[in-house]
DNA sequence: CTTAATTACCACCTTTAGGTAGAATTAATT
DNA sequence: AATTAATTCTACCTAAAGGTGGTAATTAAG
């Protein structure tokens, strides 16, 4: 019942960025250190995130990552999606998705309500609002 | 961002006892075949249930499974803990923890309340409550 | 031109979740 | 006592998540 660690790393990597944009471009080595990430996991998920198109590269010597747009449209559900981590429409808490609206289970009417707010969360963030508070995290 | 199976096939295949008391014990083939989950693999789960004093078991011909109390008692949180799956308070949505108070994160706020939601589902339905409706899931 | 600093790529390793196989054990029926 | 229908136990297999290693490609500085 939680994001993948490759999301969790994504969004937090992304707000120590926005929070840090007159050091872009930021490297790497800088990012592991600070936000104690594996460099080399952190590397991998670096490079999707430029695949994706939120991130831009530099390479050679005083390269590094910069956004690729402004963080305020950066959408965290967009960073979710990357890692197919964002929330179906049809996520059921037993896993089984749509069930005939006649014949819904107990636990149907009391999930709808948390999903809709994770959803809500993930879809109206932008990385600006979250960096926002200016704590490292 | 959801269940792991052996919590969601647990709690289906409990709230399908639950629906179906008059014809305990129920054997695992039985169970298998009605709720679609693989045979092997549910016999591991129900081990884990036996083990964990929620359900029964009565070996050889005749034998299946039996509640070991009222499914009126059983709490779902109490099924997720046995596969490691109950919503810990401390749980963050970024898988960092309990930041300093002081300096909390945009989404902080945001999930705490999907998260109570979630918790409180888990921990005041009873198997009974949620088999109730009567459908097969 | 050389070197150092950087990302990209490919292949691999480790751990965990999900699932399977088969023999051992148990108990009612015959 | 043998048969049969059931669970239990031990061990294994497979796929995915999480993570690591080595090297090629790229670029700025000296
Ligand atoms: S009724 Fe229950 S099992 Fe069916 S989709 Fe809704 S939550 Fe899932
Ligand atoms: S402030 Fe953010 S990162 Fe820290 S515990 Fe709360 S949700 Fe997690």
């Amino acid at each position: 019942m939680q994001l993948s660690k490759s999301s969790q790393y994504a969004i937090r990597i992304l707000a120590f960025m926005a929070n840090h944009q007159e050091m872009q471009p930021m490297n790497a080595n800088k990012l592991s250190e600070e936000l104690l990430i594996p460099y080399k996991f952190l590397t991998k998920i670096m490079n999707e995130l430029v695949k994706a198109d939120l991130i831009v590269s530099i390479r050679g010597r005083e390269g590094g990552y910069s956004f690729a747009k402004p963080p305020s449209e950066i959408i965290i559900d967009e960073i979710l999606a990357i890692f197919h981590d964002s929330i179906k429409d049809e996520q059921c808490v037993l896993g089984i998705g749509f069930c005939n609206g006649m014949c819904k289970c107990a636990l149907h009417d009391q999930w709808m309500e948390p999903k809709i707010l994770m959803q809500k969360m993930f879809r109206e963030s932008t990385l600006e609002k979250i960096a926002g508070q200016g704590c490292k995290i």
